[in-house]
DNA sequence: ATCTTAATTAATATTTAATATCATATAGAG
DNA sequence: CTCTATATGATATTAAATATTAATTAAGAT
């Protein structure tokens, strides 16, 4: 259970419903898309508007609460920002599974001889996941 | 020198001017965005329409030959699709460069116990390239 | 070289995604 | 409870992407 009034506070953004509603959703789905989230929070709030989860969603990355996941032809899905992991996608059922991985290695070789400066990476494994593979089979 | 005339003739699809113009275009620059090819193909072809520009990247997306980068928080960008490698992004001056890295390791450790058949890797690392280090310095 | 035709283009319309504006509402400090 | 800066909802606007269609063109056949 992540104090999220807390953290907006110290962000200074005040704790609206909306704003709650949408870090709660985001934590409990893991990865959700705006048209997720609007739908998913309509139920609950049936005036809530489109643009205040944009808005939201792009404060909210600013601060660094919440990440941003592209993956090569799939729309854009959202995160809370947790310890560094990487993405597995089934492009059967389009399930994304977090999976927390040593990356140095890779890194280091990557950038060993060229003096860039890694801030940060962004890494998805496109393929198929174990169940999708049995009902295949 | 890539001979894509000959690779379109293989997928059935005519090599017009626009389609050779968009695969140069991207071969020569390595990453281009929508935006991008529009405004270097129209000096060229001023009657170029953009919606041919994304009817043709979506085909070639589909038949293999471009490929899409997606990197969070920056507009999409399309290369010829060849060798796996990953790519460093510069969050200072935005250039992207190539690099080819052995994956294979971190894709044993993330998929080893669960089964997921991986396909393809998304990989970017984004951070300062060491022209904007030495700048910055 | 010319003819033929199926594929492709340019132009436009339409749809969808994202952002901006602004009057009203509300969180939260005092 | 009151006050005010911030946030919301509604709408307008802008930008990105796709669909439609008449006119054009690539490329195989003659």
């Amino acid at each position: 259970m992540i104090d999220f009034k807390t953290i907006l506070k110290e962000k200074n953004l005040k704790a609206t419903h909306q704003r709650l509603a949408i870090l709660e959703t985001m934590n409990s789905l893991k990865h959700v898309s705006i048209e997720n989230l609007y739908d998913l929070l309509l139920a609950k709030y049936p005036t809530l508007s489109k643009a205040t989860i944009y808005r939201n969603v792009k404060e909210l990355i600013a601060i660094g609460l919440i990440t941003e996941i592209k993956i090569p032809e799939m729309p854009t899905n959202y995160e809370i920002t947790k310890m560094p992991h990487i993405h597995l996608v089934c492009k059967i059922c389009n399930k994304i599974e977090d999976k927390i991985v040593d990356t140095k290695c890779l890194i280091d070789e990557a950038t060993k001889d060229i003096g860039f400066k890694t801030e940060k990476s962004s890494i998805s494994l496109v393929g198929v996941c174990s169940e999708c593979l049995n009902i295949q089979a």
